[in-house]
DNA sequence: GATTTTTGGTAACACGTTTTTTCTTTCTAG
DNA sequence: CTAGAAAGAAAAAACGTGTTACCAAAAATC
């Protein structure tokens, strides 16, 4: 509650003295001792700049948006709480708001950003309509990064190895002697879906396999959807012995689907998915999985964003650390 | 970009009057057509009002801070959910926190609150000591709603119905034949974990029972947790013929537990969780589970906050939509 | 001894609102 | 016709910062 005036009082000197001392300006040249008066005096009030104030005065408020689709995705958690840990370590605060809510202007993120109430957005697009919405009516208003989307010179971009870990996957299936691997993959169209797409491809390729795109299925990143990707792809291939599934939610899903369909993991069908995180251990038969640095997804995008240059046009992809496979129970050797 | 004061040169006006007719400040009369104009002409200007101007003026932001544990668990993200949207009809914003990053001051809410960032703040305790030295820090600095905690003068509190969410588990247990029912409850000390016993607990006397603490263990609301306590559990007494799961992520740990400890599910042990979420269904045997009301806690948590009285010492329980138990394939008659 | 330079700060304004006060004009009642 | 009320709106003040410009005195230089 205390204002830099009161500090002024308190130490017997003008307020914008304070505010340049506490703000370490260059520019002026001040007595040692009267420094290290202020310094006391603001620190046994208790002082801390009025955020609104500061804001109005600087044009902008230290606060970053992020956007994801779906809070109850434990993929997209991880990534928020990377993000935030990353913001609060370089005094940013971070917003949260959800995607569909955005873009359909429910959400008060066009106030937000117009109001200037946020300095930066940071997305995680499901590849959908509502993303390129939501893009059109902010881009040029504010910086925006972009996770796991393609390129664009209007916003900064901020990549996983996508496509190395879908191939690190496939060719686990692949060393286990599988030669039929199908792909549950993310939403068509989404610039991650592609990666992952091409990393199978790849992997299948240089087995001296021909990657079939009638063996790709695509679904949403949540477990109902996966469970209908996986009905699919079992009805159109019943010849299938292994599925890699692009998102973990799906994945789980996909479990769901194979036992309805009378299929035994990992015996009749081994399953490996992307995304390492703590569920995967405790769905049955638990999942061999590929991580994927989500925590550094999250931190980097706030980083890119309170870096010096702006964001715009930047395009930088996650190399540590590495995607690791984990083998559990999900995969095995055909029979 | 706009401001008032575009507004009111483009319409002719001074720009108080802009101001108080935009914010239809009834004390003001004003003419029929200059009213109309200087609408006409904020909305062909795209005027919105600067965030940081109005915060300084008023005294507040209108941005309300929650802080929950672990992103990553679907169970607050739901909260989160309610929480935002419902923020988002009321003009507010939410501002994502995370309660051990909080409690070790690096998350920066001391700042936020003293640098008046945010009028108001939530939290989702756990019932441990980072709960305590959060709260501690910062209560009488802004209004504080603590979720699903003993109700204290200096806060306000919002509950679950826990005791009728784990009564209704417990009953159907009862009413499938079991007598011998354990509970895997929440972080001990906590005032919901101590609700869920209680509904345990009059369940199984009110069937003719005698409840045991000692058929009762703790286990934090994660699924690794989970295991833990449920290994603690048929390891003590291996007789029992069900288990009423506090949280669903502790559940979900269970199953694996049980898994490994040779029991089947639900023939050898029966399973009934509280905390309906998408995922339930994905998990094997899918889980039996009675709802609860989360969306509406995050919802009700922010009504509180925004209502015209100060939410310390005030107290309201949930009671709509009423705890439904859903019957999965975890849940049957004993052998 | 006069002028410049350095030291150590002060004074004032700007940021964009909201709110309170004040001012002019026009209407109305007596 | 005139006092006062009401209508309609402008002016000014305030919120707490940050920043630019400026100033007085002391010290250094010419």
């Amino acid at each position: 509650m205390a204002t830099i005036k009161d500090i002024a009082a308190a130490a017997g000197v003008n307020h914008s003295t304070v505010s340049r001392v506490l703000n370490e300006d260059p520019t002026l040249r001040v007595g040692k001792e009267t420094r290290a008066r202020i310094f006391v005096v603001a620190k046994e009030m208790g002082y801390r700049p009025n955020f609104a104030a500061r804001a109005l005065r600087q044009g902008k408020t230290g606060v970053i948006a992020i956007a994801v689709h779906d809070l109850t995705n434990p993929v997209y958690g991880q990534i928020l709480e990377g993000a935030q840990s990353s913001a609060c370590a370089s005094g940013q605060a971070v917003l949260l708001g959800n995607v569909t809510a955005l873009a359909t202007g429910k959400g008060g993120l066009e106030a937000m950003i117009t109001g200037r109430v946020i300095d930066g957005l940071i997305v995680q697009p499901a590849g959908t309509g509502d993303d390129t919405r939501l893009l059109e009516s902010v881009v040029g208003q504010v910086p925006v990064i972009m996770l796991q989307s393609a390129p664009d010179p209007r916003y900064g971009t901020i990549l996983l190895p996508d496509e190395r870990a879908a191939h690190m996957a496939t060719e686990h299936l692949l060393e286990l002697g599988h030669r039929k691997i199908g792909l549950i993959s993310t939403a068509s169209g989404a610039s991650f879906s592609e990666r992952r797409y091409l990393g199978w491809a790849s992997a299948l390729s240089s087995a001296g396999g021909v990657p079939e795109p009638a063996h790709v299925m695509s679904s949403d990143s949540d477990a109902a959807s996966g469970v209908k990707a996986t009905e699919r792809l079992v009805r159109s291939f019943p010849d299938m012995t292994a599925i890699v599934f692009a998102n973990v939610m799906a994945a789980i899903g996909g479990l769901t689907a194979l036992r309805k369909a009378g299929l035994r993991v990992p015996s009749d069908v081994s399953v490996v998915s992307l995304h390492d995180i703590a569920l995967v251990d405790h769905v049955y038969p638990s999942l061999t999985t590929v991580s994927l640095p989500l925590r550094e997804l999250g931190e980097k995008a706030i980083g890119m964003m309170t870096g010096n240059e702006s964001p715009q046009g930047k395009v930088e992809t996650i190399m540590t650390p590495e995607p690791k496979l984990t083998v559990r129970m999900s995969s095995a050797a055909p029979r």
